[in-house]
DNA sequence: TATAGTGTGTATATAGATATAAACAGTATA
DNA sequence: TATACTGTTTATATCTATATACACACTATA
């Protein structure tokens, strides 16, 4: 099975943690349920053309904080998490991450309106763009 | 004069990086007009209290992207900046922003809808907060 | 002219991120 | 039982980020 993770050259955030972000919000959105398996560390660092290192720090970061469980020989799973852990992690997440665009948009001098303006011509971009099915949401 | 800076300490992103966006959002933004003097490299990083070769890094950056004027002696300025390219650099990155966070939303199962919450919710925290002048900019 | 600021360059060091490679140990399956 | 997968550990290397320290050269001002 092959993740939907996407990585950024531009952005100058590490490439492990890039991969733990993105693994991370799949957990906690539900699109891998408890128990489904991962790719190997070295079937995604193939996949992604990275180092097994860097896959290994992902992976070993998520077990660490309880996302996801290894077993040599076996492979990795994800783990089975409280659903008010997941809703945690998915509120926090996204409400982190849409308070840190607007307060980016502010430090660039745009006015609420003009923040508003934006996310709505995002949003409306989003829905033309199909691929949603009906509970709005991406593939 | 004191920039509006603040470091995260829980991002990933390269110290230098993230003062280097903050400068640019402050120029492109109108915030710092063309001339305006900048902290001294060991000004700016005591008042970080970082080190100096990090601040020159950010200052190096945005000299080569043509957004300040260096000279040995005088000190740092905001470069003189055409409207245009202003405008570009605003709006880049604030749209950029903005796609990132409904993107990140996405990725943790948020329906759109939900996604307009969030933001409504953001939005209405920082209405709330006074802090705003008539504009609805931060001071 | 001397001083205090400015940026610039160099030296040295540490820590983190990433890479390749190889070997080891566990598990499952043919 | 052998093979192919899995994770784990170790070794070595390079590059990037960040740090302290010092010296040099430029500029402005008292």
């Amino acid at each position: 099975m092959e993740l939907p993770i996407r990585l950024s050259k531009e952005s100058r955030e590490p490439i492990y943690h890039q991969i733990e972000e993105q693994i991370k919000a799949l957990i906690a959105g539900g699109q891998l349920p408890a128990g489904t398996s991962l790719p190997s560390i070295r079937v995604l660092s193939k996949e992604l053309e990275i180092s097994v290192i860097t896959t290994r720090r992902a992976y070993q970061n998520l077990e660490y904080q309880g996302f996801i469980r290894t077993t040599q020989g076996k492979g990795t799973f994800v783990a089975e998490i409280e659903a008010s852990k997941k809703e945690e992690v998915k509120v926090s997440a996204v409400y982190h991450a849409i308070e840190k665009a607007v307060e980016t948009a502010l430090r660039h001098d745009y006015t609420i309106e003009q923040i508003e303006a934006v996310f709505q011509e995002i949003i409306a971009s989003l829905k033309e763009k199909g691929g949603h099915d009906n509970d709005g949401k991406v593939d």
